[in-house]
DNA sequence: CGTTCCCTTGAGTAGTTTCAATACTTGTGG
DNA sequence: CCACAAGTATTGAAACTACTCAAGGGAACG
């Protein structure tokens, strides 16, 4: 505070850390960055490398898992966005969103078959481990298994929060939620920007994650942008005041488990 | 279906099998089952048992671990219900329901601090198990860490369903869905009866679990009981056609990961 | 026998869906 | 370069679903 340099300085540093790490780990560099990741051993860390077998980068959407499938492999996401979706009844719900650093189908491995869709967005980039390599850490290595139990408990948080959500909040508030979510998880694995968050997403996308009509969120994003609170233009969010947005959505960052704990995360 | 007399012979030896279970493992004798437990062999079954250091029982509604506090141990549910329970501005909201054989906070021994309440409802017993003796379990024994885990992803797959429900149906079918989803579980574990479902809920405890009003509420259970579908007395759910709720609330009993594998659980 | 908790009903308002129609954007082939 | 198609976004009006405020009824417990 008092000597205007320091900030960026250390801002630079940490910048600089990240950026040696993605260099080390250039496909789990950001697993559990944020969260855990501080605490793993350079061992661990090369472990949970050493667990992607293949990568595979997909342009167009695709659906690297079905409901019921039997899953062999875990799916990473190393750029990009992936989502949890149920197809039912002709209408396609979107139950969970996984960014960058995260597994999009870790509970396939205990789970075996899974309750959902694994789907890519946009343009995305994911890392394939072989369940036999799970298989591996979990008579193995105590410590990498508790690591990945960590990441499938921090999912199922999001997901109690997104019921929370859901259950609380109308239309308008409910996107914001998710923009105000986005943009914390992306800045934890160190892929936040300021003010303007990009996305492969649309308006349908955003009212399939929060249980409205298409039409219904163009009219809730409409509001966002009277308010001053977000600006959507496809895909790109442009966010004037962080703080209103969090605000207006109700946000409260604990349950995504950032570093210093569920109290005073980043 | 040929001799009349097999089925119900079956059935019996099934359910003293259950009946002596239950007196081996007083404690956790429903850890598991109608899932996984007919693969756990006597040793796993015995080690599980013998994590519970105490037992406590709730006649009232209790509050055992808050949001944000350090959680020292684990929580079985034996009898009774638990839920996951978020205060937010003076409104209570539910998002997660556990029935005996679950584990109410798995999810703290990873996780630490918990992003919501773990409250009782009725009267409740339930076991402890200390994290000391998990960790050990993580240290020593894969299988039964894989058990922990999966545990815990099937609480994951019940919260994603909770979100399709949310998303997807009107509050009459929402609150079917709890009906159907409670009575399978309740199979599952062995506690189902017939036609009826008695429980210590309230309309208010089912609003905060739909995210409705509970005056509106009162009005989706009024439609369930017009159509014939459900009636709701002070807790007990008098439901005269089984198959045709589980229609009227879209549910589908996959998620729940019963005995047989996602396709084609009981 | 009254207090408390739980449930019920009515009327007006707010939020959301549906149906219908129109426009913008992007990429493709002529 | 234009025309076209497909996906995406926008707007209006009517119908439906849910919320709020207000009042009252019923069962259980001391």
């Amino acid at each position: 505070m008092a000597r205007s340099a320091e900030p960026s300085l250390v801002l630079t540093f940490l910048s600089r850390m990240g950026l040696a790490e993605a260099e080390t780990y250039p496909l789990t560099g950001r697993f559990l960055k944020g969260r855990l990741r501080r605490a793993m051993s350079d061992s661990e860390k090369a472990l949970v490398e050493s667990l992607v077998e293949s990568t595979q980068r997909y342009k167009e959407p695709a659906r690297l898992l079905a409901r019921g499938e039997l899953a062999e492999q875990a799916t990473l996401v190393i750029e990009g966005l992936v989502t949890r979706t149920i197809y039912q009844e002709g209408r396609r719900f979107i139950v969970g969103l996984q960014v960058p650093g995260d597994f999009a189908d870790l509970n396939g491995f205990a789970l075996k078959r899974l309750d959902h869709d694994i789907v890519t967005l946009g343009n995305t980039l994911v890392g394939f481990v072989p369940h036999a390599r799970l298989e591996q850490v979990l008579a193995d290595n105590p410590e990498v298994t508790r690591l990945l139990w960590f990441a499938s408990l921090v999912d199922a948080a999001i997901h109690r929060q997104w019921i929370l959500k859901l259950e609380q909040l109308t239309a308008p508030r409910r996107v914001a939620h998710i923009f105000a979510e986005l943009w914390y998880r992306l800045d934890l694995v160190g892929l936040g920007r300021r003010e303007v968050l990009r996305t492969p997403l649309t308006q349908v996308d955003l009212a399939d994650m929060c249980g409205t009509t298409a039409i219904h969120m163009n009219r809730a994003l409409g509001v966002l942008k009277r308010e001053g609170i977000a600006e959507f233009r496809r895909g790109a969010v442009y966010i004037p005041d962080r703080r209103r947005l969090e605000q207006f959505a109700h946000f409260h960052p604990e349950y995504l488990y950032g570093e210093g704990g569920p109290r005073n995360a980043a």
